[in-house]
DNA sequence: GTCTATATCTAGATAGAC
DNA sequence: GTCTATCTAGATATAGAC
């Protein structure tokens, strides 16, 4: 039988590893699930990925890559700066309702992983770094469009952006429910006095 | 040798699993850790903890209890409504420094267990309850404080501090910093108007 | 009530054949 | 490149003595 194709096979181990390291978390996930859900061998995946940690900082890579260009879609799609500066909202929480609620992979692998020295720990802040990029981007935009909202504080309305985007993710996943994203969207209409 | 006081010898159990559980996370702590931090034997330890999953629900328990009553310390010290009002992100601020960023307890026993029947969840959420019930009485009494207060939405400013403050809890974690809990409570004067 | 020693199980990683 | 079979380490929980 001829040798299947590599990336397919890596794609497929990298696809059953997002599931389950997201749905289940880092260290409650084992190579025993990802070889079922994958249907590839152990040493194949072993091949592919030195490690159970080396297969995890593909997938974050993965993840993070996705979600910002959701994110950033997201975003495109608002026609006025205004609409642009909520895109951020609406999009975490498009995104969250989509996946049961288990909230945001970042901000469960650093609860997971103490140690701030930690390679995932890094690789999970990153993302951090560029939503917070985003938010900014967002409100300075906002802030030069319209002599309206020219007396926005950008650090003000960008850092509590987002820390009522954070505080929306844990929320959900803490209840189940929609209410915090829609809270936290009417805060952040607020931010800029609407 | 007599057998050495049964309570106290629990309490050394407690109190590793305390530094442990928190510090590392749930899963990443061993029963051996907590044998050589408490200086307890291992079969001790299954005499008075059926599991892991037992001693971990007593060491929230105990957590649970120990935080609220530190807030509510925190919320009785305030001498005006609005100073009782700042009370829970400024009592939140000075547990997060306190104990070198690791964030919230019970934010990350969530995160780490992802079912939302589990009994640690459930252990783990009855603590954010609580929490946000402290919130909305503290927003109740400085709204009928003053006529000045009279329009505050309790809903919206209740929720959205609780959102604020889980907000700043996490990017603490993620940046070892202090900004967030500053910025929250800049954010949290400005839901009522200050 | 507490200990030393051990059973048992699980999970990450590898050897060697095809 | 992929497989079956196995090694090894480490973790939870227990048996039996003092």
């Amino acid at each position: 039988m001829a040798p299947r194709d590599t990336s397919k096979t890596k794609d497929r181990i990298i696809q059953a590893a997002f599931d389950l390291f997201y749905n289940q978390g880092y260290q409650a996930t084992t190579i025993d699930q990802v070889i079922e859900k994958s249907g590839v061998s152990r040493p194949t995946v072993y091949t592919h990925f030195s490690t159970k940690e080396d297969l995890c900082q593909a997938y974050l890579k993965d993840r993070k890559a996705q979600e910002l260009v959701d994110l950033k879609a997201e975003v495109r799609k608002g026609t006025t700066p205004r609409e642009r500066y909520l895109a951020v909202i609406k999009g975490v929480g498009k995104a969250l309702w989509g996946t049961g609620f288990r909230g945001c992979a970042f901000f469960n692998m650093i609860s997971e992983i103490a140690d701030p020295n930690h390679p995932l720990f890094h690789e999970a802040r990153q993302y951090v770094d560029a939503v917070r990029e985003l938010i900014r981007d967002g409100v300075i935009d906002l802030k030069a469009s319209d002599p309206r909202y020219g007396k926005i504080d950008v650090d003000h309305v960008a850092e509590s952006y987002y820390l009522l985007v954070g505080g929306a993710i844990m929320a959900s996943q803490e209840y189940r429910e929609k209410w915090p994203v829609k809270r936290a969207l009417r805060a952040i209409e607020a931010l800029i006095g609407d």
